[in-house]
DNA sequence: TTGTGTTTTTGGAACGTTCCAATAAAGATC
DNA sequence: GATCTTTATTGGAACGTTCCAAAAACACAA
């Protein structure tokens, strides 16, 4: 019942107008008198319109669908659904909608997911992308001048706006805290090596290390998987080493958790005998035990932003590529063995 | 520059056939000559052709958009995350695309978010409602024929299908363990009485214990926000009783986290002098200090059944309602204070 | 050859909107 | 009263696809 859509015909025919008018009101146009527009709204109200985005973007140029892709390599984490959750919110009340899709690391989800959204006619791309991607996977994208933004990780070789956290900064300032407590050995485990964020938290490390005259020992860089189970066995690497680390920075806090695992399955209690500190601040950063002290990235703000930089890009019109480098904290808690002082404030919003 | 939209006339003129011939083509007819399919199928990649859904979609009848709206309540909450990764699954294996929006509990973004959605013509709705979802917001979209299923919370009096975990079954085997550990006095923590969610769980509760013969009290049934905060609030209000409980069961995790910071600043130290018991099995539950007992519902499994009902709506045309009740099973850990023993293998998938 | 059946192909006419140029109505100015 | 502005309104032609009825092409038997 009730099955026949209504549509801007039956609007204009019920209010005594022509469908131009009907039209008109709908983009809210000045040229329209109060009157007929008050007696449209009214009449559009009654007969329960709804509006047909699809047929309106068939006749305009197609690029104002209103429609943001988002593209990330797993919801599940924690860190991609709240940089989800801050790309919603700007992205919402500018008037868009989040087409949001989830790619699990694999790179032939995300081509489709990718071409799906551009059959949709997306106005512009938000994506967060699976390692192993490639300049070539976006080029048609901008080809075809609809807007992308890559957020967390970046692509080497495209043409496109990225907004990364400050990776070098953070293992930085990481490693220096770990040598103001007294540390020498200090070991940098998990990460591939063939992704560009392990080689700026690298860079990192290494510009900390020598910042500091110790001297470099590519022995303390073990890379592994950048989870839970890498972690684990890095910090095993590390241990059976002649002369072994005293504390190490990790390439997350997953990796972080798995070394706290290690190292009390070889009976050295983290956060006493060793000193850790992670990457990225996830929720359970704060909870575990120890608490974990970590390099932390606010990626809510992270998403606002990515948002911002994209609906700039729209309404600009033209595609001139920007990169933002978001400012990252060390959040100390109990994890790297310092002595307990209370936590810093509330992250202000990155950059 | 290349910023002109290649259509299906183009690849009908180039490939030297008609528009028609490319249209049967792009819907994988059976209609058209092999060779002629290939020499199109050529034609559209050598011109970068890309579908125009809008277009196809404005002649169709317009219920087959190929998109699913998926609308959360809070997506920064893990149990909601895993939920619309579910959902993403087997949409997309079914070549939809997932349309996703987080509500944040607030009615008034939820009203704009599905009318967004219907102005996109989705194809059908799976929503975990806000708190306060009244019928009369889901009405206009089965008026129209959409099909709509709700997921973890009921729309009461909503004519659509809907998938909820088994609340009673879930708080009946979490006290009847808390029994068989021995407990008398078990208090029931957390939630808001108004919602249907707290109403099953507590009956669960109150069957359990008139089934062990215990002596109902209502005394026992402390309701408080269901977050870390009303948690704490409720276990205090709990040991001020003339006769306090030695166990509790809690409408969530995040409550039973709460109980535990409470027990902690009473001097009580949680699953050694109190037992406790969560419900959700949220991703810190594991890792927490003690590891928290409680009743896992599969939130992935409940995304992917949600999927599966409303595909099963939208291919079959006729909306009828069905409701799936998804059973659970008591995860325990350490804070119920029980013997420890292996954990429970991981979850078949619910039902 | 014609007839009959099967396989392929094809022009329009939709679908619901926006845009454009043009018109109508109403005031303002001479 | 005629002309010019300003303000509101309007019919048709797009947009890129699918659907329909019908035509063409081919195959084979009579």
């Amino acid at each position: 019942m009730g099955n026949v859509r209504v549509t801007v015909v039956d609007i204009a025919k019920a209010a005594g107008v022509s469908k131009s008018t009907v039209s008109l009101v709908l983009q809210g146009s000045p040229l329209v008198n109060e009157a007929t527009r008050a007696k449209v709204t009214a009449v559009m109200r009654e007969l329960g319109y709804v509006y047909n985005r699809g047929a309106a973007n068939l006749r305009q140029s197609g690029a104002n669908s209103k429609i943001i892709g988002v593209v990330v390599n797993d919801l599940t984490n924690g860190f991609f659904a709240e940089l989800a959750v801050g790309v919603d919110m700007v992205v919402q009340s500018a008037g868009f909608v989040q087409f949001l899709a989830n790619t699990s690391e694999n790179l032939d989800r995300q081509r489709e997911v990718i071409a799906s959204m551009r059959e949709h006619g997306i106005s512009g791309l938000i994506v967060s992308p699976a390692r192993g991607t490639k300049a070539s996977d976006l080029k048609p994208l901008v080809a075809a001048g609809i807007p992308v933004v890559v957020a967390v990780r970046q692509v080497p070789g495209a043409k496109v706006s990225s907004i990364v956290s400050d990776n070098h900064d953070g293992l930085f300032a990481a490693v220096r805290h770990l040598v103001a407590l007294g540390h020498r050995r200090i070991a940098f485990l998990g990460g591939f090596r063939d992704t560009a964020v392990f080689m700026e938290r690298l860079q990192g490390y290494r510009d900390a290390m020598a910042g500091c005259d110790l001297t470099p020992d590519e022995a303390l860089v073990i890379d592994a998987g950048p989870s839970r189970a890498g972690g684990f066995d890095a910090i095993g690497r590390a241990l059976a080493l002649a002369d072994p680390p005293t504390a190490a920075v990790c390439f997350n806090d997953a990796v972080a958790f798995g070394a706290c695992d290690g190292l009390r399955a070889a009976g050295i209690e983290p956060g006493k005998n060793f000193a850790l500190i992670g990457f990225d601040d996830v929720i359970e950063a704060k909870t575990a035990v120890p608490a974990l002290t970590t390099i932390s990235v606010d990626p809510q703000g992270m998403g606002r932003r990515a948002a911002q930089l994209l609906l700039k890009q729209i309404s600009a019109g033209k595609p001139e590529a920007e990169a933002i480098v978001a400012s990252v904290r060390l959040v100390v808690r109990e994890s790297c063995g310092a002595p307990a002082r209370p936590e810093t404030a509330q992250a202000p919003q990155a950059g």
